[in-house]
DNA sequence: ACATTAAGTTAGACACAGCTAACTTGTAAT
DNA sequence: ATTACAAGTTAGCTGTGTCTAACTTAATGT
């Protein structure tokens, strides 16, 4: 007999819904590499003028080649701009990502603090958060994150 | 002259901070993975009597091949078992793991609903959310959702 | 019993993101 | 002008996570 488990009484409906989750955040994590450098980026030309290599690595924690190595795919993808021996550049595109960015990492950290965290604890978990925040759900830290 | 750029006036300090946080959400997404399935696994589990890798991948929303290389590493790290052609099972620290897992996507779920969000993007963000949720910021999250 | 079919496995490809080691380039000081 | 050193590059390795194609096994229904 071996009693009937079809796993699907339900339709495959729930499953769907759930792959779809799972799929999104594999597109936020596709993403994510590409959003840290060039808010990074930006933020390095505004303090200090330009963003070079060695300053990347420093702060993202990795090693010299690994930098090259992902700012050549950026470059590909058309939000910087390099030439060999060079700091970088950000394409406006790469600005724009850059801004939009900035700000949705501002907002989860100030929605972090007002609901009570530490503000290093704050910045350490915006960092992985940020990447996974829908725009309505950004529009509901915003809100909280001001009136309050 | 091209003045000097040291880029380091405010010490190394600021850097590493950044790097730890970056190293932080490399570690976060190294055990998501895992994560993720453990806590689907014991759902199934739950549901069904059985965890089949045909209903991981519908609900993982990836290929067979795909689940089976997943739960080869997931036994090597000795969070699942299985045998050729049957269904998985979760080791005792498996079975631990993905009760804490389910338990935190809970408090996460329950938080972005108490916020406003509609609980269908509450999902979607959550499971990537979760991750990235220290345990502090799990208790105000928790604390959020139950008091309101 | 046997055939059909669903589930599972294996092999092999690809891209990404990290690393070390070894090399090249640019520049700042002498 | 030379040199020394910091920065950047290149080559090549590893492990992960995804896929398709082709195969094997198990279960179902007749
Ligand atoms: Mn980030
Ligand atoms: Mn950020
Ligand atoms: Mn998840
Ligand atoms: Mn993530």
């Amino acid at each position: 007999m071996t009693e009937i488990r079809t796993n699907d009484e339900n339709g495959p409906r729930p499953a769907e819904a759930r792959a779809e989750r799972f799929q999104a955040v594999r597109e936020a994590h596709r993403n994510e590499l590409a959003e840290d450098y060039v808010e990074l980026i930006a933020e390095l030309i505004a303090q200090f003028g330009e963003a070079r290599p060695v300053d990347l690595a420093a702060r993202m924690g990795v090693t010299a080649p690994t930098v090259a190595k992902t700012l050549d795919r950026l470059a590909r993808e058309g939000l910087v701009a390099r030439a060999p021996y060079r700091s970088v550049f950000l394409t406006p595109d790469g600005a724009r990502l850059a801004e939009s960015c900035l700000r949705r990492h501002e907002i989860v950290v100030r929605f972090l603090i007002r609901l009570g965290l530490d503000p290093e604890t704050a910045e350490k978990d915006a960092e992985g958060i940020e990447h996974h925040v829908s725009d309505r759900t950004l529009e509901l830290f915003r809100s909280f994150a001001e009136c309050s």
